[in-house]
RNA sequence: GGGCGGAUAGCUCAAUUGGGAGAGCGCUGCCCUUACAAGGCAGAGGUCACAGGUUCGAUCCCUGUUCCGCCUACCA
């Protein structure tokens, strides 16, 4: 609408794991399995999933009313991309910013597949420190004390680490420990990075492979890495030189199994010296929430350092914002962390790693899974990187060339989304147009997993930023603030939502509680106060239509009625602060402008204004009102229709207009024309007016339809102009009959009197419970004596006088007149009660 | 353990250069007044978490405390 050459490219990415799981499961429930299917068979069965299920999300998008380019909606696994995926795979291997490797890794025993970092969430949850006698090896009567979590990996231990600075301990560096439940003796070692001294006993056993400190313990120490468990977490204690009955109590079990029978042998044995309880975080699989084991395994990793440099640069000199700026640290402090990156993935549904192996130039045949055939690539096989299968090893083999089984990250080719969409690796016309792109929105959630992965891969292969602004937008939590989750069951499902209440109003809460920094508990009141707002668009429109019949001419701004100066006025600045708001991402304060002008000035009282107007078609001013109603109603319309497209459109198309969409007319301007001081103060004068009228009623307890006779008094002569000019009007909108004009006084017989910043106002009392009024007015009195008080202190503060900027001061000295005044007018109208009501009574016999 | 954010009306949330605290919903009263009862008019309701400090003056700035979220971390 405002006329710029944009896109908004809709798309989605596969979601490696997630999807693998969900046709599984269909599988299982038929009685099979991807490895009964076969690789090929299996992919097959998850593009027919995707393609039937997967366009949810799009629908979602397109009941919404989103306006993306539809015809370029892409997918992470189309061909284009995976080329792109290919491409850049090859070129980081070159870089020497891609390895393979056998590292430890976290694993999730029930997805089986590698778990990059970020995708383990930590939960604090309850365990037991359990304290194991290690026998020194060449004196078992003594032992070591040996603080641990996880009794069961003790199979796995290669050494044991003491600080070296441990008075307590540093004689035993260099000797050996018997490991419990084994025939092994292992070494103590001294270690001042692993090793808390003030921690437990101050020693700590090391498993190199199924911890990652103890891995890198081990590195520094060039220990063994003896694997006990399977990719199941089912514990193997082949080569562990376990004791036979302790083999036969364990094999196979899971953790959580093996971990009492563990306790319970070294129990027995007298190992074991106390369990505690003890509070830990333990790493869970950010999916499925099993209880994520680090597992050595061959992987391949970015090097992520080289790459993060210039990312964390571009957000430091400003050529990527993040909005709200608050999360930028957030995003640098994980950045300057950083830790290399795992790529691959243990399943079938992704880019499959373009890696090749010679089978051939091994020597021996690669051991093949005997689930599924996957050939299990040894640490040491030789690799070529290619975008596509190469003909030949380089040794000439061409036919003993095995692919690497494994797929990569997801997120690997979603970072890429920014180019790869756009045609890259082809320099096409479209990556030349819109890259770098100029907004992303996002969530928080996702500010590593993509954000930052997509600001890498942006500017080393584009060498550009991927785009400028970062918009983190609120996550949206049910009623109680919870994250919604599919596990626990508090989805709110949009289309329920939109069906319930209308996508219109859906928006505009959405837009409304889009407030930085926060997120947004969906409270259904508040949808349904917009769903009561679009009402109020949509009878407003109604009743537009209903008076639109007749001549409209348009007349210059200046010489239209003072309701129509006044709402251009208003608009204009409606216009003004929508614009400024959406710029600054503020959503919420350009949607609370628009339901402010739309209901309380637009409704409340232009139209309330005009009905005279309109009702009298003689009216001076008719024809030029009904084309100011025409006019700023449509231009209200395109001002909305972002944040509400249906109802804008619909009522858009009943009103006069030019063009076959509101989609395709500008978004309002500021028109200067428009503005008109002068209308805005007269207008805040008849609101003051109002303000000391219903204050009246209020006091005199008149009900609202009760017609009344007023007099309003302007304190200057220019006021009083105006008031003049105006009686009809006020009299119209606050149903008042035989308004009169006058200069303020004092001593007005049988009437209430108010006063604000320029006018006064009276009305008679006659009518009411005196004893009533007696009783509000008194009220009335106490506040603004309270008032009064409070600010002549503040007044007579010689530090305030002499220290205050001048126009607080004489702020704070109008404001006292006025309350004063007030208070004044107040308890003469008490006197005239008290007179009164004495009056009556005399008036009475006895 | 570290970092960040929040604590304002019954509820959900606003309030940037420190100077009389706002909205929506809910509540109370009166109104089916020919656009709108999903509405109109009016009203009640707040020691701005707590304790100090800076200042003429603090919801706002500083320090500390409590509670609630989130992120992050290897304390075995």
């Amino acid at each position: 609408m405002q006329g710029r050459n944009a896109l908004w490219m809709p798309g989605m990415d596969h979601a490696g794991i997630a999807t693998q799981n969900v046709v599984e499961r269909q599988l299982q429930a038929e009685g099979t399995s991807r490895e009964a299917l076969g690789r090929d068979a299996f992919l097959k069965r998850v593009w027919q999933w995707k393609e039937k299920s997967g366009g949810t999300i799009m629908s979602q998008l397109k009941r919404l009313g989103a306006s993306c380019d539809w015809e370029r909606q892409r997918f992470t696994m189309d061909e284009g991309l995976s080329e792109a995926v290919r491409e850049v795979f090859v070129r980081l291997h070159e870089d020497g910013l891609l390895y393979r490797g056998e590292r430890l890794i976290n694993w999730c025993p029930r997805c089986l597949p590698a778990l990059s970092d970020i995708e383990v969430e930590h939960e604090e949850s309850t365990g037991k420190l359990y304290t194991v006698r290690y026998p020194l090896a060449d004196d078992p009567s003594h032992y070591l004390l040996i603080a641990t979590t996880r009794p069961e990996t003790l199979l796995g231990d290669t050494a044991v680490a003491v600080h070296p600075e441990d008075d307590r301990y540093r004689h035993l560096i260099g000797k050996r420990v018997r490991l419990p439940l084994t025939t092994r003796a292992i070494p103590i070692v001294g270690d001042s990075i692993l090793v808390d001294r003030e921690f437990g006993t101050g020693a700590v056993k090391i498993t190199p492979a199924h911890d990652f400190n103890d891995f890198e313990a081990g590195e520094r120490h060039g220990l063994r890495r003896i694997k006990m468990m399977d990719i199941h977490a089912h514990l193997r204690t082949e080569g562990t030189l376990a004791d036979p009955d302790v083999i036969q109590a364990v094999e196979g079990l899971p953790v959580a199994k093996a971990r009492p029978k563990i306790e319970h042998l070294l129990t027995d044995r007298g190992l074991l010296e106390k369990s505690e309880p003890h509070k830990m975080a333990l790493g869970k699989c950010y999916r499925c929430k099993t209880i994520v084991e680090p597992l050595l395994s061959d992987q391949w990793f970015v090097k992520t350092k080289p790459l993060a440099a210039p990312a964390i640069q571009a957000v430091e000199d400003g050529r990527v914002r993040i909005i709200p700026e608050a999360w930028t640290n957030n995003y640098l402090g994980w950045m300057r962390d950083i830790k290399d990156w795992c790529v691959s993935r243990q399943i079938w549904w992704g880019h499959q790693i373009p890696a090749w192996y010679c089978e051939a130039c091994y020597g021996t045949a690669f051991l093949r899974r005997a689930s599924d055939g996957a050939p299990l690539i040894p640490s040491d096989a030789s690799v070529i990187v290619a975008k596509t299968k190469p003909a030949a090893c380089a040794k000439g083999h061409s036919d003993a060339l095995v692919q690497d089984p494994d797929v990569l990250d997801t997120w690997f080719s979603s970072a890429l989304w920014p180019f790869s969409t756009l045609g890259w690796p082809q320099q096409t016309a479209e990556l030349k147009t819109f890259y770098p792109t100029s907004t992303l929105v996002t969530g928080l959630d996702i500010l590593f997993f993509w954000v930052a992965r997509m600001i890498m891969m942006g500017l080393k292969f584009m060498g550009e930023v991927p785009f400028r602004d970062v918009y983190i937008h609120a996550l949206v939590r049910d009623a109680e603030g919870q994250k919604m989750s599919k596990s626990k069951g508090n989805v709110i499902d949009p289309l329920h939502v939109m069906e319930q209440y209308g996508t219109d109003a859906l928006r505009f809460t959405m837009a409304a509680m889009a407030s930085p920094g926060r997120d947004v508990k969906l409270a259904e009141e508040r949808i349904e106060g917009y769903r009561n707002f679009t009402n109020k668009i949509w009878n407003a429109a109604r009743f537009i239509l209903m008076h639109l019949e007749g001549e409209r001419v348009a007349v210059r701004p200046d010489q239209r009625s003072f309701p129509d100066r006044w709402i251009l006025s208003r608009l204009n600045a409606t216009i003004r602060a929508v614009t400024h708001e959406l710029e600054q991402y503020r959503f919420d304060r350009a949607s609370s402008a628009l339901y402010q002008f739309i209901w309380h000035e637009y409704c409340d009282k232009y139209i309330e204004m005009i009905k005279p107007d309109l009702k009298d078609t003689a009216a001076e001013h008719a024809q030029a009102t009904r084309h100011t109603l025409a006019e700023t109603f449509e231009t209200m319309m395109r001002l909305l229709h972002p944040f509400m497209p249906f109802i804008t459109e619909a009522i858009w198309q009943t009103l006069p207009h030019e063009g076959a969409s509101i989609v395709r007319r500008s978004y309002p301007t500021v028109q200067p024309d428009w503005d008109d001081t002068e209308a805005e103060e007269e207008f805040a004068l008849l609101e003051e007016c109002r303000g000391l009228m219903n204050q009246e009623r209020a006091i005199l307890n008149y009900p609202a339809g009760k017609r009344l006779h007023f007099d309003v008094f302007g304190k200057t002569q220019e006021i009083r102009d105006v008031l003049n000019k105006h009686k009809a009007l006020i009299e119209h909108m606050e149903n008042v009959e035989n308004l009169r004009v006058g200069i303020p006084q004092d001593n007005i017989v049988h009437l209430l009197t108010l006063t604000g910043d320029s006018v006064e106002s009276a009305t008679t009392m006659e009518d009411a419970d005196l004893e009533k009024v007696r009783e509000n007015v008194g009220k009335q009195i106490a506040v603004l004596e309270k008032e009064v008080a409070r600010i002549t202190q503040k007044l007579d503060n010689p530090d305030f006088v002499a220290k205050a900027p001048p126009e607080v001061l004489t702020e704070h000295r109008d404001r006292l007149q006025r309350e004063s005044r007030m208070s004044h007018l107040l308890q003469q109208a008490l006197r005239q009660i008290d007179w009164s009501s004495s009056e009556r009574k005399h008036s009475q016999p006895s």
